[in-house]
DNA sequence: CGATCGATTGATTTTTGTCAAAGACGGTGG
DNA sequence: CCACCGTCTTTGACAAAAATCAATCGATCG
């Protein structure tokens, strides 16, 4: 189903069957996405979001030589942005990084979805939660080391895939390049390289092709000060370190 | 008035004096904050959101050891955490840097505001842009070395404090200390401090006391990689790069 | 007047970036 | 089947950027 984990296990927010039902009448399109694929380009004008049912979509800014900083990356279950529908552009590109599929709700449509209040609510909601993320990637940025960032990024995106039942808590499928991984981290895709291999022998995580196995959860947690209550997850699975 | 700044100038999007004065009769309190105190702090239940009416207030997030990295830094006419209104607390602390006057906002009266779906609007809107905020700031953190983070800020606080009337587009007043500056930016106050000093002998800015004088904008913006489309002002004017 | 906070500077270390070059791996076409 | 190609990964040597450590300095405030 389209809507299976659209703001899946997110604390008391997730949408009724009701909802879900509203939202998939209002897909026009599901559309398959080529891997490495800009969906929108910073700037142009929107008419319609999506609603990622397989695959990664990245937020991208580029820099003036054209190097790119991710400022967002989106797993199914996402509503990639819900943020033109308020804006009617933005800003930053979006690119398929795998391959992907997506259902497409054209922005006239949401107009009546938000007609109901709850469901206006919610869908507010995952844009707000879009930047509660932004903030946690703040810190990441702006307060840890390459370890540390890397491995505050494992623990989120873990936790996030978790909640729509893609992880089991210690394990899970990630297609990124080094390179991907390092435009997320702010580092060079060597010094992620060396990064990598260094959380291996440490023994905190092991990432052979696309399969992320973090070998010491909490010692990873611990290691990239990662405290997932901005994720605003129904459990507190995938986040083992808690500040309160 | 309260809400003279709120959304000024904001390209398509600023409150009529309907809304204005919808959200003025909102306002239960007008609280002044001494400076550098806490009004939220992270994981507390929340009841009402800000206003600043003048005066500067930060979002931060703090390491393990106590650091803080600045998530956000708000100015007159922001509303502070209509955030909270969706997310019932939030994952950050809320301070004030200076002395500021806030006008205190109910959730309860927010839920009133709503029911018009244009103010609804500008609201969520106000949410999103404090995302598109964000994505600058990570852009910035993770993309530019120091002195192109200080530049970048400097330009987008300029071009912000312009749209409410409170920069000419080139010398401002910002009361921030530069261990303040460093928070922002992700380095340590002694690096900000050799940083400041080397844009005044490259006769960028000036800083004194807590006057900010760009002597070159364009300049500026260029060394910052700055473009302020993600601002969504009215006009162009504190954007001298643009994109497009 | 001492005390405190912020700004400033120099010397040194650590982290990360840059440059250069291979190695691994899968897919494709001959 | 195998050689070739491109992409991704890996490594080493070196350079640059930023952090850290250690003092001073200067203004403001009780």
């Amino acid at each position: 189903m389209i809507t299976d984990k659209f703001l899946k296990g997110r604390r008391g927010i997730s949408p009724t069957l009701v909802e879900r039902a509203a939202i998939e009448k209002a897909v026009s399109e599901i559309r398959q996405i080529p891997p490495r694929t800009i969906l929108i380009e910073a700037g142009q004008p929107l008419r319609h979001s999506a609603l990622i049912i397989d695959g990664l979509v990245c937020r991208t800014i580029s820099d003036r030589d054209g190097l790119r900083q991710f400022v967002g990356l989106h797993l199914p279950g996402d509503f990639v942005d819900l943020h033109s529908y308020v804006l009617h552009h933005i800003e930053h590109d979006i690119a398929s990084v795998t391959q992907a599929r997506v259902a497409i709700v054209p922005h006239e449509r949401i107009d009546l979805l938000i007609a109901d209040t709850s469901l206006a609510r919610k869908l507010w909601f995952s844009t707000v939660l879009d930047a509660a993320m932004h903030r946690a990637w703040l810190f990441r940025l702006g307060r840890l080391d390459a370890m540390g960032r890397v491995a505050h990024f494992l623990c989120e995106t873990n936790a996030r895939l978790k909640a729509v039942g893609l992880s089991d808590g210690r394990r899970f499928v990630l297609d990124l390049t080094q390179n991907d991984l390092a435009e997320i981290c702010g580092v060079t895709s060597i010094h992620m390289n060396r990064i990598i291999r260094q959380l291996r022998e440490e023994g905190l995580v092991t990432m052979r092709s696309s399969l992320v196995e973090i070998a010491r959860p909490e010692h990873l947690a611990a290691r990239g000060q990662f405290d997932g209550a901005y994720l605003y997850l129904d459990d507190d699975a995938g986040d083992p370190v808690r500040r309160t």
